[in-house]
DNA sequence: TTTGTTAGTGTTTGCGCAAACATGATTGGT
DNA sequence: ACCAATCATGTTTGCGCAAACACTAACAAA
């Protein structure tokens, strides 16, 4: 990373009865002074092992790896911090972590910067607003974090778009944070347009939908892509139907929507909701995919478990955590700040929901 | 927290503008003497005030107070952890995020943390083996975590229990750890029970029970105590199935389960294996509850769309999070381990997918 | 030989903060 | 008016590490 390519940074080293412990154990702390005494060098030489230095002696190396072993020697980060400036960690910034989506992206995210040896550090952010993101940054900032990743997917309450503390190194998931920040997202509209062309394709009049909350810029997007798929394939663009991602309220659109003539396809925003819908379609004695076609969007594991099977816009979530993850090192690497969008494609999976309408 | 009840510490500076952002640049850190200088006093007041010592005369803090604001000044964690040996920090070792009750308990975990000031680093643990345990408490003693909160779901690969090092403050969530540690875990053979009697209740000879995957406490406690009420009750205990917690186990035990004679309830371990049954049902012709009765486990928010809508067994996972930080605060504080176990109770709630058995 | 040159190692210094101690200013009791 | 106690503030120090620089030995080039 950071170091020429010399002998690797000894990181790992082989733990010793209760090394981790004495890591943890605060009094004892095991100085780079100690290992040296022991080693019988300056302490500087330790530091030069410890990061990998390509030109210490093998024979010294040897001796001081020794002695860290037999102290059970750890690297304080604090101090390394404070002396670099830099604690190789990311911060994490999310509104909420329950969404399946967020928590597979963080997931990716802690993979994947782990693999390289940065640690995570998370900061959820109470309220949306813009006061809720800066204080979040601040404390990103006392933390020493090298870089920040923004799990963004809701609106801000007092603020048309995302305005982050400039010069940081920031990637924002799934937001529309503007073209100065570097955007990770799934192709939302991409994912959209699939739904709605399959539906169309096998010849529905039009396709209803039902749209997340308009805080979400996730459903705007997939309601947008809805319309204008519609509207340029000519047909007649119905109103939008809106939840809240919850599969009740799906199921309260489902409701309505079933006794809706003329209803013969419909897209829901999410899984959950189309779980909803499918439940209201039941009760409501519409058949899926016989009366209604209905396609999801997330590909929930369970997905193909519902009744009916349903088909669905597959989203790689793990994908979109590692480009973040990615894309941010790449920031540190280079210390410079890469504004640009990078859309993570989507992928339509066929199930059983979905159907020809049947012939008048 | 830790100092005594004087001003209240300064942690939160109104915002200047782009403060959150230079806190985050590297270059200019403004440090306490450049505080010092502009309020006219000694750096030593300025630690003072921003740790929020009661002797600071209040005249003398308004200046300094100013003065930090004008810079923009932020406390620098590194330093303050290399002075103290803390970071105010609780490291999170997990073996994986994408369960949903991994995501909300961590969820809970970050919330409550945040609340008491306190910043959560996540470490993913790759490996379930002793020495990917060691290795992530080492990572941790590197980062100087004041604590550690281990969620550890299932067992080690290479040990019968978890061994954890000596003398560390640590929460363990979801284990059989032992006695020594302190742990926090949704009182599962208590809300297998609840499952079970229930089923029994209603008239069912036996229960039927599909497992979760053997490595997993979570599932082996529920299987016991599926077993002990049963045996309790002077029932026969039927083979056990086992799934992976996913629906398409569930669906695959479902279609053995729907060609067994007799079987008229069962007992999911969680809800997407339930799913599954759910539909194997459907498929095979079993309607529920009519023919067969189905409890799950976990209360996921679609459980009450599914079809029919889902007896299940709540899990509290917010709660657990919660007592998980209050517990590790209370180390911190006490400066002392506390083994224990604390149980969070669980909750029956009765839908749609149970009933009395059909009159032979 | 002298003079680089390099490779390996040691020494000094300071990052930003706060504990420990020192100091000076005020107050109150007698 | 004196001393002691109290309060508000300043000074010194060192946490553990690594950058910057200094030094030495060994050896090559001139």
């Amino acid at each position: 990373m950071e170091h020429e390519p010399g002998q690797p940074p000894v990181h790992d080293l082989p733990a010793t009865q209760g090394g981790a412990a004495a890591a943890l154990r605060r009094k004892p702390q095991v100085s780079m002074a100690d290992v040296a005494k022991l080693a019988g060098v300056s302490s500087q030489t330790v530091s030069r092992v410890s990061n990998g230095s390509p030109d210490v002696i093998e024979s010294t190396r040897r001796q001081v790896i020794a002695a860290m072993n037999e102290l059970g020697y750890r690297p304080n980060s604090a101090a390394r911090a404070l002396k670099r400036g830099s604690f190789r960690t990311i911060g994490v910034i999310t509104f909420s972590l329950s969404s399946l989506g967020n928590m597979r992206t963080l997931e990716a995210i802690a993979l994947n910067a782990a693999r390289q040896d940065f640690a995570i550090t998370l900061i959820p952010v109470t309220a949306p607003t813009q006061a809720g993101i800066q204080g979040a940054f601040s404390r990103m900032g006392e933390l020493a974090v090298d870089a920040v990743i923004a799990i963004m997917e809701v609106h801000l309450l007092d603020a048309a778009t995302v305005t982050l503390p400039p010069g940081v190194k920031v990637v924002v998931v799934d937001s529309d944070a503007g073209e100065q920040y570097s955007v990770v997202d799934t192709d939302q509209a991409d994912g959209a347009r699939k739904a709605v062309s399959h539906l169309l394709k096998l010849g529905h009049e039009t396709v209803w939908h039902v749209a997340g909350p308009e805080e979400s810029f996730a459903a705007e997007r997939r309601a947008a892509a809805w319309r204008s798929t519609l509207t340029a394939a000519g047909k007649p663009v119905p109103p939008v139907l809106r939840g809240d991602w919850s599969a009740d309220s799906g199921y309260a659109a489902g409701l309505r929507l079933a006794d809706e003539t003329g209803c013969t396809a419909v897209f829901a925003a999410n899984d959950h909701m189309a779980l909803g819908l499918l439940r209201a379609f039941r009760e409501k004695g519409k058949s899926v995919p016989e009366d209604i076609s209905l396609v999801g969007f997330d590909d929930v594991p369970e997905a193909s478990s519902y009744a009916p099977p349903l088909t669905t816009v597959h989203q790689n979530f793990a994908d979109v955590g590692n480009r973040c993850v990615d894309n941010v090192l790449q920031q540190i690497r280079t210390n410079r700040t890469e504004p640009g969008v990078t859309l993570v494609p989507t992928e339509l999976v066929i199930r059983a929901s979905t159907a020809a309408p049947k012939a008048k």
